[in-house]
DNA sequence: CCGCCGTTTGGACGAATGTCAAGATTTTCT
DNA sequence: AGAAAATCTTGACATTCGTCCAAACGGCGG
């Protein structure tokens, strides 16, 4: 039998999931409890009783977008068995997730911007981004290794630079640019080598 | 004497640094008509006798904040004689412009998440991106010569890798993280050489 | 002084927003 | 089955939003 707690936090998913789709179609910025409950079978009252304000079920969004995230994130790194082969592999893994989704990615975007002016996104914010500054170092990490090299930047460094190969590519997406994921994977490619040097003593 | 169609730009031109100022301090979602009033000495219906609706005002205020970010940003290649004096001048010229104005580029990352939503900016956000790129693209160019050497990627992947270390650095700046603008000037720095090889035939 | 015209004001409008509460409905437990 | 608790709907509230408009202001030529 299913306990009283499990079907609240169930519910509460669900919305959740349902808020995630109308803030990847329409941004942070135009999306209303009322536009979010459209999404549901339900009606706006109930976002109320599922959550606090509105804060908390944008929150609870971030959240829930995380884990998604990082579980997508979870395996690619293992199955590649030269450097190159590494950096193409991640360079398609990258791709795939942006062509997928890409309005989740917008999405994602949206909101790591809103928490630039909303203090209350903040930290959320910043769990899913050392996430996904994770995802990046293993793959630079297991690039370098298979070189037989050192990385020679920091953590937060790879991530930024990957983050932004990544978002230009998005915004060339949907601009309908068609090399925008072409020149992506090209980019990825190409950055992996940029960030190593051959190890100081082998 | 002034032109009447001289005066009536000017109006909007005052108009649109004023609701600059209030973007920049509360962010697109959160900023209204009457709120961008309150940043001038006016009304809020003037705002509807010099733009046509809110979308031609902000567009206004886009294209206003291009012209002064390309001016900023004009001068600046010129003085530097080593690779790693230009790449220290770009990296300190960055981080002034960063720590002078960090909610600038606050909105202006802003607003180019809001191009990914709303069609009507896509266009001006592109003009201003194009602008950006071109800078880094001449701090590129000239490290390159400056160390006998050739840029190995395109311009719009260096503005890519640039701006990632830029946003990052942002986010942190506003997160009050210390190491921010340092961590920052030694990434640029250090990007510049993963950018360049070694000219094949001198 | 008048009347003209560009400018500015302040209020009004309907629509949309977040929030809330009272009641209807469904589920759960005894 | 019936009571109690939960889930959900509905309508309302005060605000705020973008937009519009009638009226007032102000300088200037007649």
């Amino acid at each position: 039998m299913r306990r009283r707690v499990d079907k609240f936090e169930d519910r509460r998913r669900e919305l959740a999931d349902a808020a995630l789709l109308a803030l990847a179609d329409l941004g942070y910025a135009r999306t209303s409890l009322r536009t979010i409950a459209e999404h549901t079978k339900f009606s706006h009252g109930l976002l109320h009783y599922y959550f606090a304000d509105k804060v908390e079920l944008i929150t609870y969004c971030v959240r829930r977008y995380k884990e998604a995230c990082v579980q997508r994130y979870e395996g690619g790194v293992g199955a590649a068995d030269t450097p190159s082969a590494l950096a193409a592999a991640c360079a398609d893994g990258l791709a795939a997730a942006l062509e997928e989704a890409p309005l989740m990615h917008r999405l994602w975007y949206d909101l790591r911007t809103q928490s630039m002016f909303e203090e209350a996104f903040r930290a959320d914010v910043a769990e899913i981004d050392e996430g996904l500054q994770e995802m990046i170092w293993r793959n630079v990490s297991a690039y370098a290794e298979l070189a037989g090299a050192e990385p020679n930047c920091s953590p937060s460094e790879a991530y930024a630079l990957f983050d932004g190969l990544f978002q230009q590519a998005l915004l060339r997406h949907l601009s309908e640019t068609p090399e925008a994921l072409d020149d992506f994977r090209r980019g990825v490619r190409e950055l992996f080598p940029r960030l190593v040097s051959r190890a100081s003593a082998g």
